[in-house]
DNA sequence: CTTGAACCTACAGTCGCTGTAGCTCCCATA
DNA sequence: TATGGGAGCTACAGCGACTGTAGGTTCAAG
């Protein structure tokens, strides 16, 4: 009976549980809020964010489409409509149908890559970089295979750890 | 004979003739120069950047390699190469098959990735966002049928034009 | 001589974080 | 109750590879 606004059975977790419990960072999570993809949370007397569950889900969920590699944008507009449970499913339809597309494209632009990169190292003489086959495809258009050339999209190095 | 230290055969280009050429963007080939992948060109009095046919080849490479997906330090490496004609390619074989194996690692994960986003669109009904199959696979990790749980990279979505 | 395109520098912004510095807070043990 | 240390806090810089902008200068054609 002493508190009212918030539930008393709701479990109240540190950002360090959040982070533990989802496999985000702590400053990920941070960042999150920084940019409004999660709401403030409470905060203890000492300034330190509290958590309830439904946070833990939010987030939860978050981490999950990013795992599957949905932009930030998309994912804000997919927690929008999982705000709205009643609405039509079309538009979340549509952002993962858009994602699958993006995939695909970028599957493509990497097999073909993948195919030129063969090439290069299958016809390399092992010789002196004067005659060495990957450097002169390289250094010359004409030396190389590809059907189109449309750039590889620009992606970082970045092993997932 | 007027002219002593400059090859009075070489052309020379402003700024906008090696970008027009190469496909490179003016901004880009600023940038390279400040990071040292392109070496200060002379100026004109008025400070302008003259460029001659060996920037031109440089930038070319650099263009070239980045269309193949290759990131700026292996470029430096490989130009760092083709600087010294008569060594042995092995080094640049081996930057090239690392980033082959990259580039096939890459595509697996997406491949996978490929896999469940066309599964939760074939298994969504159409009706509400509440029964969504999309938003329920991304809200709850036991709904989804993925092997292994490493995220796909963080790629920008950003379309090569 | 004028116009306007091309050039110049310097810096902020993109995406999605990650890392650091320099604090404060909280809780368990002595 | 003191203390130690892990966890938290803010604020900001940095990553890769650019891209865009503001506000100025230079150049070449007419």
């Amino acid at each position: 009976m002493t508190e009212a606004a918030t539930n008393t059975t709701t479990p109240r977790y540190p950002i360090g549980d959040l982070a533990r419990q989802t496999g985000t960072k702590v400053q990920t999570i941070r960042y999150y809020e920084s940019i409004g993809l999660l709401p403030q949370p409470a905060r203890t007397a000492g300034n330190q964010r509290v958590y309830g569950q439904d946070q833990l889900d939010r987030l939860g969920f978050i981490k999950h489409a990013r795992d599957f590699g949905f932009p930030l944008d998309a994912i804000r507009e997919l927690l929008d409509m999982t705000d709205r449970p009643a609405a039509s499913c079309v538009e979340a339809d549509e952002i993962v149908r858009r994602h699958l597309g993006e995939v695909r494209r970028r599957i493509g632009r990497l097999q073909a890559l993948e195919g030129e990169l063969g090439r290069m190292l299958e016809s390399c003489s092992h010789g002196t970089v004067a005659d060495c086959r990957a450097i002169n495809v390289l250094s010359d258009h004409e030396k190389c295979c590809a059907t189109s050339h449309e750039p590889v999209e620009t992606i970082p190095y970045r092993a997932p750890d």
